[in-house]
DNA sequence: TTGAAAGCGGTACCAC
DNA sequence: GTGGTACCGCTTTCAA
């Protein structure tokens, strides 16, 4: 691990009164009793919810904790009951979408008097591994796997080291685990049907290398739907998640003759590098001469460069939902909830001919 | 705080053997050591460093640990020793820039052993107040101030209690804490120079309403100097830091006659929507018409749409400075390190007339 | 090399 | 209501 030697270097807490030079180390509840003049358990008892304190006794305490700059030691804490830890397992942080995610777990999470460890890793097993073995080690009530591959053995180590598990937008249903999910098929039809209401002929789909279930799927329903009603699409396969991705799908779809006229992009990354390039490039207009449909509603899909139409993932209800799982711990573990994504109306496709 | 109310709902762990169903609960040193047929000393020099095992021993400690599933206790271990957890405070996470410093700072921490808390706040001193205190709940080792304004006497308590403060890009200069900054004089200087040397000569800055240390710096010394050269700049402040922002600065600034040829905006955000509106909404070229330098070199400023030149942080090498800081704990504390700022060319700026 | 025992900071249970 | 005590799980002397 780490080679940090450093140790208790500085006068212990008792020395307190009589060096009184730069204290360091923490105060402790002996010490708070001490001053005021009452036992541990009184302090103890102060800072307890379900105490039960006379008036007088509590305000000494306070007092001298005050003084002193006492906190409760959560640790300790942490020795006999729960540790009131979530872990926070994320991959490419950096991503909008995934920002958003981390920013409003953690909001939540505090907010219900959890506090949030974030494990980042590669998403490759192996660095997740080794992240969820901190999460053991940190005694963490439960553990949030916001993305990345963890082996499922070792989910099934949490799992019976009495952690709460709850993975978002993941396919592996583990026994014991909680899933939470964004209806991914009702994405792939929905998005096929505004493509199809807008009269787009030559249907493209881009992805992404990444693979995930989610991506996956979104791919599959609209892939499916499309060729059972004699439609076919091109689907393109550029490289990871990005922008950077999506503007190279469109350098090879619309590097041939007769690129497509209506595209998904599995993801709003990729559709705003994808309508980049389309436009600058191969001088299309969006929407009249291409429409594109994304997938998450990061912010950068509302600028005005690119006012994408795409879906929203109710990511705010989803935390809502996390919280409520383990604020229950009992409740219905082994359950997966399924989200509804919300289309966002933008102007990266035509207003569609109304055919009724 | 939370209205959990779930216990050691479970069997104890010396029922394992007996009951054997459903164990839960952590798996703890002494059953190792009853399974192995050792003593719990033996376990835990086992998971020591500096250990003094015997072959024998540690291979018997080892098997047993594997198949019971144990993992060292570092709450417990964190009584007597440090924590190894470091607070990290930040604010408006989803912030491209701010996502990538969570990013970084995440993984540089983790891969040099520490584990790290998040604590995400809102920009006010109230609840990064309330968040801090969960700091010193939980023992870390050190703070890491990444946004947000904490009071003061907080940031004393943290050091009064012996944790390492490091504040990034703060202006808040406590005694004994930390901190990091970019060189934002030199950006405001370099960014007036690319200006004027592309030609520009009605000046514009658009900065934000959050008045950070670092945004003010970037103002004060681009109009300084400016001024100095008898040249007048009209600054805008529009709201938050958000790309709205810069998009209602632009308004503001074309929506009258004779609007600049050049502007500093003290943010990429700013600058991103500031440029999709001069260009939507008032028919400009850039950099023909106006040209446009940012700051921070966030991903999109990359993206075609925009190919803004701007400063990047060298948030690696930032990341680098604290970890190191942290492990070296006595190394210079009271300290204060400048990072220069990256000048990173793209296009929002014309290439610039020569004058030598 | 090993096991026994003390202590880290709390909370819970016990009489008083 | 209050203080004493046991115990949580670990590391660390200290003898053996």
């Amino acid at each position: 691990m780490s080679a940090r030697v450093a140790r208790h270097d500085c006068a212990p807490p008792w020395a307190l009164g009589v060096i009184a030079v730069k204290t360091r180390s923490f105060v402790s509840a002996r010490m708070v009793a001490e001053r005021a003049g009452v036992s541990r358990s009184a302090v103890s008892r102060t800072f307890t919810d379900g105490a039960s304190v006379s008036e007088e006794t509590r305000r000494k305490v306070l007092d001298a904790a005050g003084a002193l700059g006492y906190h409760v030691n959560h640790l300790a804490r942490g020795l006999r009951e729960r540790s009131n830890i979530v872990c926070l397992v994320v991959s490419n942080m950096t991503t909008p979408i995934r920002a958003r995610m981390v920013d409003i777990m953690t909001r939540q999470l505090q907010a219900s008097g959890w506090i949030t460890m974030v494990i980042n890793t590669e998403t490759d097993t192996e660095s997740v591994s080794k992240a969820l073995r901190q999460t053991l080690n940190y005694r963490a009530d439960a553990t949030v796997v916001l993305s990345g591959t963890p082996s499922a053995s070792l989910i099934e180590a949490c799992l019976a080291n009495g952690q709460q598990v709850v993975l978002i937008n993941r396919d592996d249903r583990l026994k014991g685990s909680s899933t939470l999910a964004v209806d991914n098929s009702l994405a792939g039809r929905e998005a096929l049907f505004l493509l199809q209401r807008a009269g787009c002929k030559r249907l493209g789909l881009v992805t992404s290398n990444a693979q995930t279930a989610s991506l996956v799927e979104r791919e599959r329903v609209f892939v499916d739907i499309a060729r059972a009603q004699g439609l076919n699409v091109t689907v393109t396969m550029a490289g990871p998640t990005t922008y950077e991705s999506g503007a190279d799908a469109a350098r090879r779809l619309f590097g041939r003759s007769n690129g497509p006229d209506g595209v998904f992009c599995v993801t709003d990354l990729l559709a705003l590098g994808f309508m980049d390039v389309a436009r600058d490039e191969f001088g299309l207009r969006i929407p009249e001469d291409l429409c594109v449909v994304g997938f998450d509603d990061i912010e950068q899909a509302d600028w005005r460069a690119y006012q994408l139409t795409t879906f929203a993932q109710p990511l705010e209800a989803m935390a809502t939902h996390v919280v409520d799982l383990l604020n229950d711990s009992e409740g219905a573990s082994s359950d997966r909830k399924l989200f509804e994504p919300i289309p966002i109306w933008r102007r990266s496709v035509r207003p569609g001919v109304k055919t009724d």
